[in-house]
DNA sequence: CCTCTAAGATAGAGCCACTATCCAATGAAT
DNA sequence: ATTCATTGGATAGTGGCTCTATCTTAGAGG
């Protein structure tokens, strides 16, 4: 097909479609020749995964195209959701000068997690540093429920991005899942505070 | 102390206070006359009620606005929590045609919570709608795990805003600890994907 | 031959959160 | 008394980001 049809079939304008082509977001169609190019399912869903990634996890066009371009480069899947991980979690962010706690390696413990990936616990350390210097303290027993709790879902989320026929689905998946399972959290931090408030204010019992 | 103080005080460029000012974020400091206005210690903390929601929850100008105000205008602390909960939770999102489930609803009666707050509830509905139309199914299990941890924290939470001296204080945290739960979530995630892929992968007992 | 569409290049638009400049007014410092 | 610093108020400009539009050249199919 061709980018007239691409964008009617993704409903993205060909204007748009074009900076992604620039910005090496979508590989580019192939050649029939000098002005005119095919383009392929694969583009159509690279498009979609696009979409995805901007506006749902709201990653920028250089996070974006630093992930697709592992993919496209023919990284092991493994590393490209490594990369994933990183961009969504963040790791630019600048904690300042908090002392490290080692909170995160005990929730390792506890879990009985292979601690290999320094990375993502390095990142739950200083997490959870920042919050107890903002006066938010997390005793173990909740670290303990929240990681016992994505202890369950981590298997799962594996099973879904290993079935993942293609790379790319497996970036969707992987992206998409992290920054869902964290609204969810929200919304129900959300709903609980909503209902302990009601319980301590409106019924005095 | 004037505008200079007040700048220096919070490292805010004096053009960014005019700025806020002008937004009717920081309401204005006490005109000594024509020319001269002095501002006080509760300048100060609501400027770095301001940053934290715009850097560290990522709030726009306008949300901000619309939480401060409430605020400035003595509505009750519990509305204005319920407007930076409505804030952060984004209910402006447009979730388009998911099917409703009702599992938050279950949630509801499994942790006994009494469901008052219909936007919250709304909202966490809709979100399992559309994580599970997205292919990520949640077993009852999980959200009997991740409501259970989430439980034992709004209490904890509670108190905290109960405790804080100033409705711009209870605002501040309360904005603060959602957003730092909900990441902290996602760092766990990650390390327990991270963990699960290591152990699948690399360890073939 | 005429029209459609392509690639490629470049420029412009629109939003947002600042940031800078200019002004008249005026108390404070010397 | 005069100079200086600083204010409120107004207005305009900047920089980053994500598009969006225009223009050119060129080939293909009807």
């Amino acid at each position: 097909m061709q980018l007239k049809e691409l964008s009617e079939r993704t409903g993205i304008t060909p204007a748009s479609i074009k900076y992604y082509l620039r910005e090496g977001l979508l590989p580019p169609g192939e050649a029939v020749h000098a002005t005119r190019a095919s383009y392929t399912e694969r583009h159509i869903k690279r498009l979609q995964i696009i979409q995805a990634l901007r506006h749902i996890v709201h990653l920028n066009i250089e996070q974006i195209r630093g992930i697709l371009a592992m993919a496209d480069d023919g990284a092991p899947r493994l590393a490209v959701l490594a990369q994933v991980q990183r961009v969504v979690l963040d790791l630019a962010v600048d904690d300042g000068d908090v002392t490290r706690t080692r909170a995160g390696d005990a929730v390792v413990r506890l879990r009985n997690w292979p601690d290999a990936d320094s990375d993502a616990r390095d990142a739950l350390n200083r997490h959870i540093a920042v919050m107890e210097s903002l006066g938010i303290t997390l005793p173990m027993d909740l670290l303990d429920a929240y990681s016992r709790a994505v202890d369950g879902v981590a298997g799962f989320d594996l099973d879904l991005t290993a079935a993942s026929t293609s790379t790319d689905d497996a970036i969707l998946t992987a992206a998409v899942g992290m920054h869902m399972h964290s609204q969810l959290m929200l919304k129900m931090l959300a709903l609980a505070q909503a209902s302990h408030a009601i319980r301590r204010f409106d019924s005095p019992t």
